[in-house]
DNA sequence: AATATTGTTCAGCA
DNA sequence: GTGCTGAACAATAT
């Protein structure tokens, strides 16, 4: 589920418990998370040095250091968090790599399946480039006129294409749900066929929901009334603005909840 | 006990 | 070359 306002949050949790306190040494599962930088490498790399800020592009979380220049990257893959605890005891379950202070406090980083990412890069907007990122949604910079932009001269299905990360980037599967839903946009309507209005209804509840879902610490079952997404899996909801069945198809592959009357098939 | 789930990458096709 | 779609990947919960 880690999408932007997910990421968002872990960032700011991170900015609460884990800055400027020394690393004393760094534990991680080489196999499965850390790209290009063994356990020991990436050890050598942190121990005596300390986090001293974040920065966050779509689902990437990149974090600073106070004395090497180069920065800590994460990625939390589906089912990625962090927690900041003391005790071993408390130690979680599914722990991958863990941070350890020199105040005694460990940062866990914690993922059950293993499509994560933790890497070390020399710069932001290089990583980000190389990687082909779009546009943050998230960011001041990600206007309508930028959105319209990165639309442009695509023809294909409104929900993969906000999915698409180098088409713009922080929305997942979820979210995208939940923007159409709010638009009142058929998931599978093609781009090219989405009106002036719609594309703004579109943007203008990308910066809603995603601004509503980190007032509420990305905790659907914290969302509005309004709010679809606390409503997947369960099998005899219904919608709710028009009270109508919500439908469960798979677009592109991927599981998608969607009101029939709300969200009417163009054409 | 099959099946659904999540994000990214990549194969295959237009 | 380029864009689009869907399969594959891991591991758990149901």
């Amino acid at each position: 589920v880690p999408e932007l306002p997910d990421v968002e949050i872990l960032r700011r949790y991170l900015d609460s418990t884990a800055l400027h306190q020394e690393i004393e040494s760094v534990q991680a599962d080489a196999d499965s998370v850390l790209k290009g930088i063994s356990s020991q490498g990436l050890g050598k790399k942190l121990s005596g040095d300390s986090f001293q800020g974040t920065r966050r592009h779509g689902k990437f979380l990149f974090i600073s250091l106070e004395k090497d220049s180069d920065w800590l990257v994460l990625h939390f893959g589906m089912t990625g968090s962090l927690i900041y605890y003391k005790l071993a005891e408390k130690e979680p379950e599914y722990q991958l790599v863990s941070f350890n202070f020199t105040n005694g406090y460990h940062l866990a980083y914690v993922m059950t399946r293993k499509f994560g990412e933790v890497r070390i890069i020399p710069d932001v907007f290089g990583f980000i480039e190389e990687r082909k990122m779009g546009p943050d949604v998230y960011s001041q910079g990600f206007t309508f006129e930028e959105f319209k932009k990165c639309l442009a001269k695509r023809h294909g299905m409104v929900k993969p294409t906000l999915m698409n990360q180098s088409i713009m980037a922080g929305i997942g599967n979820v979210y995208a749900d939940e923007i159409l839903f709010q638009a009142g946009i058929y998931p599978e309507t093609k781009v090219n066929q989405l009106n002036q209005a719609e594309l703004h209804e579109i943007y203008q509840q990308i910066k809603n929901v995603l601004q509503t879902a980190i007032d509420h610490q990305a905790d659907p079952n914290s969302y509005p009334d309004s709010f679809l997404s606390p409503l997947r899996g369960d099998q005899d909801a219904n919608c709710p603005r028009c009270d109508g069945k919500l439908e469960h198809i798979k677009v592109s592959g991927r599981s998608t909840y969607y009101c029939s009357n709300c969200q009417k098939k163009p054409g």
